[in-house]
DNA sequence: GCGGATCAC
DNA sequence: TATGGTGATCCGC
């Protein structure tokens, strides 16, 4: 009885082996974040607020925030008032979505060129698989990967601001969001940003171009370059194996860094070792919450709580939580599939005249049904259910 | 199958 | 003065 426990493997590790067995890293997936995404653009367009803490929203409420600002503990989600007291300096710039919208097909139109088939979570964060990309570039001549380099505004860039002064002197990125604490990452190996003069036996640089080489970090560098060239934006990059490792890579060398996982199992967990789970997507406050009631912070403690977990979750969350442990993801990018709903909803204060409720539903539906059509949907059901709520 | 809870952005 | 809106998924009932 006792050797057939000792041999025979639990259902747990025996599914843990099943996905060490099945691990897959024969794919180069990249996650692209621009960096304080709508604060950026605000400050790229209205020079005013280039040496100021500014947000993103209303009073209710900020989608995000510049560095500056988050230095002062600003914070997307953060409703503006509360920013305020943190912050009192604090600019809030009401939000411009169209803008954004069209500054984000700029670079979705770069994204393309290396993986017709991204896929865009937001208007600044997207998953691509390069694995394709990366075949094909081996043999690709140097010149299809020159790029020519546009400098910034010099006037701009020699702007007294206490955050450019701490800059190297030779620093010449036409980004407004290069500040102290940007990782060094490119700056050690040939940034084009960096105008190192170092370089000059390098007849690319002289000539004000640069060629990016033909891996992954390479890919990233020149998808980053292009990015910042295009739209005076900076991005961060993560990549890895696969989308959960990307995702976390991303969020390593913010902002306007990158960080590759290097597709092996012993990078993958050296880097997986010490991850709080909390950075991983998927895993919220609850989650978090629940997981350190366990003794649960990291990515180790959770592959050392699997038999446990199998008992407390379900097999959908054990399984999950199994994946994490393992550094497992999606290797691929599944395609966007069709809207499966559509909806309408607004906070408001406490209401109690029936006459209020039933003008506000009204006007919730009379919005759903604009959205509907616009997407040339039948107009018919909710009005059923709208006049049922209300016993007519 | 529905509604609440959770999560991401 | 003041703490959002949309879409997706999972789970318990």
């Amino acid at each position: 009885m006792l050797r057939r426990k000792a041999m025979k493997k639990n259902f747990v590790d025996r599914y843990a082996m099943e996905l060490e067995q099945s691990r897959d890293l024969n794919n180069t997936i990249v996650h692209i974040d621009m960096d304080a995404f709508y604060a950026a653009v605000e400050m790229r367009d209205n020079p005013e607020l280039k040496d100021k803490p500014i947000a993103v929203g209303s009073m209710s409420m900020l989608s995000t925030s510049n560095y500056y600002a988050r230095r002062f503990g600003v914070r997307a989600a953060m409703p503006g008032f509360i920013a305020k007291r943190l912050c009192p300096q604090l600019i809030i710039v009401p939000p411009n979505f169209d803008k954004y919208r069209a500054v984000s097909t700029e670079v979705k139109e770069i994204l393309a060129d290396y993986d017709p088939n991204f896929l865009a979570m937001s208007l600044d964060e997207a998953y691509l698989n390069i694995t394709k990309h990366l075949q094909e570039r081996q043999n690709w001549p140097e010149d299809k990967r020159k790029y020519f380099i546009k400098t910034g505004n010099p006037l701009e860039n020699d702007k007294p601001r206490k955050e450019v002064n701490k800059l190297r002197e030779h620093e010449r990125s036409i980004s407004p969001l290069l500040f102290d604490d940007s990782p060094p990452d490119l700056q050690s190996q040939g940034n084009p940003l960096q105008g190192n003069s170092e370089e000059e036996d390098n007849p690319q640089t002289l000539q004000n171009s640069i060629v990016f080489g033909t891996s992954a970090e390479e890919v990233v560098k020149e998808i980053r370059f292009r990015i910042e060239q295009k739209t005076t934006l900076t991005a961060s990059a993560g990549i890895a194996p696969n989308t959960m490792l990307a995702k976390v890579c991303s969020d390593k060398n913010k902002p306007n860094g990158q960080y590759q996982v290097l597709p092996n199992r012993q990078a993958v967990m050296d880097f997986i070792k010490d991850l709080p789970i909390r950075k991983v997507s998927g895993i919220g406050k609850v989650t978090e919450k629940m997981l350190k009631a366990l003794g649960i912070i990291t990515c180790t403690e959770l592959y050392q709580q699997r038999a446990l977990l199998s008992l407390l979750f379900s097999e959908t969350s054990w399984h999950h939580f199994l994946h994490i442990s393992l550094g497992l993801g999606s290797t691929h990018l599944a395609r966007d599939g069709e809207r499966k709903s559509m909806s309408v909803e607004r906070t408001f204060s406490e209401i109690s005249k029936a006459e209020e409720q039933y003008n506000l539903c009204q006007e919730l539906c009379s919005e759903l049904a604009q959205d509907l059509q616009k997407e040339g949907l039948k107009v018919l059901y909710f009005n059923v259910v709208f006049l049922d709520f209300f016993n007519f």
